[in-house]
RNA sequence: CGGGGAGUGGCGCAGUGGUAGCGCUCCAGCUUUGGGAGCUGGAGGUCGGGGGUUCGAGUCCCCCCUCCCCGACCA
C-alpha cells in the first residue's frame, strides 16, 4: 500500500481522553477513533491488525474442531425472558423495539439463540458433540466504558458453544478449548495467565479466565510462584494453615480454655466519635488495624447476617456467597442500611442481636479480644472475646487474598497481580438446556439434557492488550502476526540528482517484496525524513526498510527492526534485493517476532 | 447512580462582560531533505444545545446533552 493514497492521519499530540497507553496509541496511529462513549470505527490500518486478530482466533477455533456460524446481533428479548437473563443482566443490554412493539435486544452473548438453534437442529446422541462459533460485535450498555478498547460498549467478541452428551464429554471438549486458547494468546505475543475464576451471569462451576498481565488490567489476580496456582481474587482462597504466622491455630471457638478467657478482661465500652473507618478507630485506640474485628452486614434471603474479618482485611462477597450456598447473598448498601433504619452503621459488633446468622473467617479464631463495634452509634468495645462475648455460626474463607497470603496449594506466598481478561471459558452444564429445551435421545432411546460449555474472547480488547504489552515511546511495536502489514518501506529521496533513481529504485524493491508475498506499507509520500521515520516509529510495523541516495549509492537498503531497534543492511545487486525472491522473506523478516 | 473534571477550527489549548485567538495539521508558493524543517500567503469555528440577565455573553444565571476520571457495577 502506498501511504500517499491511505485512508491515514496520525497525530503528533496525544488525545485528550485517552488515559491509557494502548487507547492513546491506537488513535495516534490512525487505527481507531472514537464515534460515542465505548463505541470506535476501526480505520484501514486497525482494521488490518483487528482482521488478523480474527484470523489467528478463526484458524485455532477450526483446529480444535469448532465450526464457524453467524447468528443475529439483534435477536428477540422473547429468548432472554425465557432464560431469566432479561432480568438479571437488566440495563446492561441495549433494547430496542421493532414496529410492533416487539422487543429485541442488541446480543451481549448469545447463549440462549445457538441454545435454541442447536435444539431445533439435533435430536440424536449421533450428532453430538458439536461446537460451534462466531466472531461477531456484541453490545453492553457498561455502566462506564473506560480506556478505550479494553472496556468498550460494542466489542467484537469469538464466542463458542459446545453441546456434549455428558459431562466427560464436556471436559474432553472444554480441554480443546482450553488448548486452543493458549495457542491463540502465544500466537498473539501476549505475556498471560490462566487463572481459576468466577462464572458471573453465565453460569456453570467450572472455568478460567485468560489474563494478559497489565498494570491497567482491570482484575486482579493472584499467582504463586511456586506452583502455578492462579485465579482471579474474586476465585482465590488461602490456605488456612497460617504457614506464615506465629498465631496458633485452634480448631473450634469453643476449644478456647476458660483459663485462656480468663485471661482477657471483661467487655469495656468506650467512646470513639468522629472516626470514620477502621484505621483511625485503630489509631486512636492505640491498637493495629488487625486487632479490630470488622463486622460487615449483608443480607441472605432478606435475613440480616454478619461477615466478620480482621480490620485489615476485606470480605470477598463471592466466598461469603459461597459460604451460604443456596442462597441469595449480597452486602449491605447504602441503599440497604437505608431500609433497615435500626443498624448502628459503622458500630456494628458480632453479637449484633438483629443478625440471625454470623459467618466468620478461620483468622477470626485466633485467641485474645477484638476491639469492634459496641452496636452504638459512637461506640466500640475492647475485649470482644470468641466464645465469651459472641458466637460464629458458619466459618469460611471470606477474606480478600493479598500479597503474600499462603497458597492454598503450597503455602508458599502468593501475590496479586494486574491482568486485562481477554478470554473466559466455561463448563455451564445444562443451565440453557433445561430452559431452552435442548435434548436429544440416547442409543436406548432415553431422553437427555445436552451439557453445553462456552468460551469467549474478546477479539477487541485482545488487540488493545496487545498494544499495552508492546510499545515503547516512539509508538506501537507490533508483534508480526497482528501487524497490519510486514514491512514498513520507507523512500528518501532527497533534493539531489539521485532523487528519480532512487524513487524509481524503491519503487522497483516495493514490487519486488510485494511479488516475494509480502504485505508492505510503502511511504512514498513528500514528507520530510523526521516525519517518516516518526510515523513509521508509531504505526509499529516490526521492520523497517529504508532507501535513501546514501544507501542507493552504496548499493544498500537499511533495515530497523522495529521492537529491538536492531539495524543491518541489505546488500542490493542490479538494483535487486540481493536475497532473492525466495530467500526475501526469511531475511526481511528476521530477528522480529 | 454518588463524587470530581471538561466541552472554543481536524488535533492540542488560551481567552475571567466589550472586534474569537495560539501551536500543530491542511492548502499555495519559495527554500530545505537521514529523526516530527524555515519563510510568506491562505483555508477552516452557529465557542455542545436551549432559555435567561445585560446596551453587549465564549465569559454571568437556569435547564438539558455529551465526554473524561474515581467509585459502585461488570463476560
Amino acid at each position: 500500500m502506498r501511504m500517499s493514497r491511505l485512508f491515514l492521519r496520525t497525530l503528533r499530540d496525544d488525545p485528550a481522553d485517552a488515559e491509557v497507553d494502548s487507547h492513546r496509541l491506537l488513535v495516534r496511529a490512525g487505527c481507531i477513533r472514537r464515534v460515542a462513549a465505548g463505541m470506535y470505527s476501526w480505520l484501514p490500518v486497525g482494521h488490518r491488525v483487528l482482521r488478523k486478530a480474527e484470523q489467528i482466533v478463526r484458524e485455532e477455533m477450526d483446529a480444535a474442531g469448532a465450526q464457524e456460524l453467524l447468528l443475529p446481533i439483534a435477536q428477540p428479548l422473547e429468548l432472554w425472558q425465557r432464560s431469566g437473563r432479561d432480568t438479571t443482566y437488566g440495563p446492561l443490554m441495549f433494547r430496542l423495539e421493532d414496529r410492533k412493539q416487539t422487543g429485541f435486544c442488541l446480543a451481549p452473548t448469545a447463549e440462549e439463540v445457538i441454545t435454541a438453534t442447536v435444539a431445533a437442529e439435533l435430536t440424536s446422541y449421533r450428532d453430538l458433540p458439536v461446537n460451534l462459533y462466531q466472531i461477531q460485535w456484541k453490545y453492553r450498555d457498561e455502566l462506564r466504558p473506560r480506556f478505550g478498547l479494553l472496556r468498550g460498549r460494542e466489542f467484537l467478541m469469538k464466542d463458542a458453544y459446545s453441546f456434549d452428551a455428558d459431562l466427560e464429554g464436556l471436559r474432553v471438549t472444554y480441554k480443546a478449548m482450553y488448548d486452543a486458547y493458549h495457542r491463540v494468546f502465544e500466537r498473539c505475543g501476549l505475556t498471560f495467565r490462566t487463572v481459576e475464576a468466577q462464572a458471573g451471569e453465565i453460569g456453570g462451576d467450572v472455568n478460567h479466565e485468560f489474563m494478559a498481565v497489565a498494570a491497567v488490567g482491570e482484575d486482579d489476580f493472584v499467582w504463586c510462584s511456586s506452583c502455578d496456582y492462579a485465579a482471579n481474587v474474586e476465585a482465590a482462597r488461602r490456605d488456612h494453615a497460617w504457614h506464615h504466622t506465629e498465631v496458633p491455630v485452634v480448631d473450634e471457638a469453643s476449644s478456647l480454655g476458660d483459663a485462656e478467657r480468663a485471661e482477657v478482661p471483661p467487655v469495656e465500652k468506650v467512646h470513639t466519635p468522629d472516626l470514620p473507618g477502621i484505621d483511625s478507630v485503630a489509631e486512636a485506640l492505640g491498637a493495629e488495624p488487625s486487632e479490630l474485628l470488622k463486622c460487615i452486614a449483608f443480607e441472605a434471603d432478606g435475613d440480616l447476617g454478619l461477615a466478620l474479618v480482621p480490620g485489615d482485611r476485606e470480605v470477598n462477597e463471592y466466598a461469603l456467597a459461597a459460604a451460604l450456598p443456596g442462597r441469595a447473598v449480597r452486602l449491605l448498601d447504602d441503599d440497604g442500611f437505608a431500609g433497615r433504619p435500626g443498624i448502628p452503621k459503622g458500630y456494628i459488633g458480632p453479637g449484633f442481636a438483629g443478625a440471625t446468622i454470623v459467618v466468620a473467617d478461620p483468622s477470626v479464631r485466633r485467641p485474645g479480644g477484638w476491639i469492634t463495634g459496641a452496636d452504638e452509634i459512637d461506640h466500640h468495645v475492647r475485649n470482644a472475646v470468641l466464645g465469651r462475648d459472641f458466637e460464629v455460626q458458619v466459618w469460611a474463607d471470606l477474606v480478600v487474598i493479598v500479597t503474600g497470603d499462603a497458597c492454598p496449594r503450597c503455602g508458599s506466598a502468593l501475590s496479586v497481580d494486574r491482568g486485562i481478561e481477554v478470554g473466559h471459558v466455561f463448563q455451564i452444564g445444562t443451565k440453557y438446556s433445561e430452559v431452552l429445551d435442548a435434548r436429544y435421545t440416547d442409543d436406548a432411546g432415553e431422553s437427555h439434557l445436552m451439557v453445553m460449555g462456552c468460551y469467549g474472547i474478546g477479539v477487541t480488547r485482545l488487540v488493545a492488550a496487545v498494544v499495552e504489552e508492546h510499545h515503547d515511546d516512539a509508538g506501537i511495536a507490533w508483534p508480526a502476526a497482528l501487524s497490519p502489514y510486514d514491512v514498513h518501506l520507507i523512500v528518501l529521496p532527497g533534493r539531489g540528482d539521485a532523487a528519480v533513481d532512487v524513487t524509481s529504485a524503491a519503487d522497483s524493491i516495493y514490487d519486488e517484496m510485494r511479488a516475494a508475498g509480502l504485505e508492505v506499507l510503502y511511504d512514498d509520500r513528500e514528507a520530510s525524513p523526521g516525519v517518516k521515520f516518526a510515523d513509521a516509529d508509531l504505526l509499529g510495523m516490526p521492520v523497517q526498510v529504508v532507501l535513501g541516495a546514501k544507501g542507493l549509492q552504496r548499493g544498500v537498503v537499511e533495515r530497523k527492526v522495529r521492537a529491538s531497534g536492531e539495524r543491518d543492511e541489505i546488500a542490493l545487486t542490479g538494483g535487486h534485493l540481493s536475497p532473492g525472491p525466495d530467500g526475501l522473506r526469511a531475511t526481511l523478516l528476521s530477528g522480529a517476532a
